[in-house]
DNA sequence: GACCAGGCACATC
DNA sequence: GATGTGCATGGT
């Protein structure tokens, strides 16, 4: 019989810097170029966004107004790799038509209250809660937990089952409150985990394997 | 050829 | 609130 330890959230934090390191999230070199992967990667592996990606910095160098006055046909066929790409072109579209209002000045975006920032993030067609959050963390700098669908299969392993993202959602939001690096690692090394232990065996052989996770 | 990959919108019950 | 379906590409 196997003994488990409980664990907070800021323990699992722990615990995953310690068994993982670094995560490497989020790979770009402009905060624009992360608002479209945002978009680009919505089911979908990265490896198809990558082309996606550098068919759009060759074509606009990730200049916001550059992507903005691209037509959607240009737009659809530089995003092709990455699959749903009438859906995303849509969406991005409507993101930089957005930006464009406050003259791409992503400082004072930021500057707006999250909640107010996250409904008028999903108020834009194709980007929801996950999308939003996501946006928030890593171009926005406002920390806050992203409950996806990696997240709540470790949950639910560590024994905490959540059915939908918003549910998860409200037992974590202490993390608004956290350092914005250590939110911005939380969801990188919570993912990272998940691309190697896809299954309950996997789970079960793995360090985590002796916790309970308790949320608030 | 099935299955998966850093979702979302919409219809239906 | 939950469940099912369409959206599309490229790698394994």
């Amino acid at each position: 019989m196997s003994t488990t330890r409980s664990l907070d959230l800021n323990g699992l934090y722990h615990e995953l810097v310690d068994l993982l390191g670094p995560s490497g999230w989020w790979p770009a070199d402009s905060k624009f170029e992360i608002l479209v992967g945002a978009i680009l990667v919505q089911n979908t592996n990265w490896q198809n966004v990558d082309k996606s990606l550098d068919n759009l910095r060759h074509a606009t160098n990730f200049d916001p107004q550059a992507i903005a006055d691209l037509s959607i046909d240009a737009l659809q066929t530089l995003i092709r790799p990455s699959g749903f790409y009438r859906n995303k072109s849509r969406t991005i579209n409507g993101l930089f038509s957005w930006l464009a209002h406050a003259n791409f000045d992503l400082d004072a975006v930021a500057a707006t209250d999250p909640q107010r920032l996250r409904q008028q993030l999903l108020a834009l067609p194709g980007i929801g809660e996950e999308t939003a959050d996501a946006m928030r963390l890593y171009v926005f700098d406002q920390p806050t937990f992203i409950a996806d669908n990696y997240c709540r299969r470790l949950f639910s392993w560590l024994g905490q089952d959540f059915q939908t993202y918003a549910k998860l959602k409200v037992h974590t939001h202490e993390v608004d409150g956290w350092d914005l690096i250590d939110a911005q690692e939380f969801h990188g090394l919570i993912d990272n985990f998940g691309k190697t232990v896809k299954t309950p065996e996997d789970f079960a052989q793995s360090p985590l394997a002796q916790f309970t996770l308790t949320l608030k």
